[in-house]
DNA sequence: TTCTCTAGTTGACAGCGTCAACCTGAACCG
DNA sequence: CGGTTCAGGTTGACGCTGTCAACTAGAGAA
């Protein structure tokens, strides 16, 4: 492993034990063995270092061990709770991942791409099986997503009624959406 | 307008004119014309001005002049329109009351319950109208505000392509979840 | 008058990202 | 083989940040 794959991996694993803000140059050099300044040899500041985090963490998910394939329309949303789940379960990585990027970064863009890309073909298949709306793909993948993505981040501040009968979770809401899909789909022109 | 008023205010002042990283104590303290210990007086650290701030902004939302009301889901729909265009054309505001707050502030968790309430009205309305499948209010809420949230989010971060065919502003995306309500209320059980 | 808060001040502190300068060993080339 | 280059590493400094401690003026209450 390079020393520069290791700088990444230590600022992952400092994201995941103790939080973006214990997120600092200095104490990720400090892991990896090195002086305060030896990230700077590798990257051109904190935020490039960060998008690396943020490539391999993309990467790393769409790696992921495909489970078996089902319906076009039950496979789509397990990929669609997947998220959901990791989103919750790993807060900071997806904060890091799907927020706003200051600056481009070529090869974080190139993983956001192609990791969309994925899901915008499962979309095209369940269209294909007729189990949701025809419609550009793409436009149909952003609306899932968006939903998605809301329901992840407004879960983790807080915002969702968590006591009682209005409670649900994110992945609830994810369910509630592939129902009304279902139920808008069958019988039309 | 008390002091403490005036370094609420010059912090969303300038949240909107030099973005999230600009705002700090100390430029607020001296837009306010104070030395740069003064919040301290008002406030327990930084983070508790910044709720102050998002309490603020979600209370002026809320007060907003109601335009005139017509069809509830047609009211509904201009709501959500509403929140997506005000996060979109204001991320600093938006990203700082509907991210995560760290600790629990009693004044800006109820303006936000307050906010929510607003919605679920509004969403239980259109309900008894028929124009939405029945279920709890509260959570049908939360699925709408997912989708305009996640949508808003995607689209600050740029994550929703922008280019050709696939484009979708986040607006519209809010006009396809209330497309495939209208597609799948009519003809129910 | 004197006492007591409240709202303000100044000055310090450690930690942060970043910059500049220096060092070192291996690879390359004549 | 001797010299050069240079990627990768170091130390030390800078200004800026949030925060803390100590001090102070001034308005009311006793």
């Amino acid at each position: 492993m390079s020393t520069r794959d290791a700088i990444v991996a230590a600022a992952g694993e400092l994201l995941d034990e103790a939080g973006p803000e214990a997120v600092t140059l200095r104490a990720v050099a400090q892991r990896v063995g090195l002086s305060h300044n030896a990230p700077y040899k590798h990257f051109a500041d904190k935020e490039a270092l960060l998008a690396a985090v943020a490539a391999v963490e993309l990467r790393r998910r769409a790696d992921a061990p495909r489970p078996p394939q089902g319906e076009p329309l039950a496979m789509l949303k397990r990929m669609l709770r997947d998220n959901v789940r990791w989103a919750v379960q790993h807060p900071a990585r997806f904060k890091l991942t799907f927020g706003s990027w200051t600056r481009h970064d070529e090869d974080l863009g190139e993983a956001a791409h192609a990791a969309r890309m994925r899901f915008v073909k499962a979309v095209a298949s369940a269209q294909a099986a007729g189990a949701l709306p025809p419609g550009d793909p793409e436009r149909v993948s952003a609306m899932l997503l968006a939903l998605g993505h809301g329901a992840a981040d407004l879960a983790l501040g807080g915002h969702l009624s968590r006591e009682g009968k209005g409670h649900a979770d994110p992945e609830d809401l994810v369910d509630d959406l592939f129902d009304l899909f279902e139920r808008a789909a069958p019988g039309r022109k």
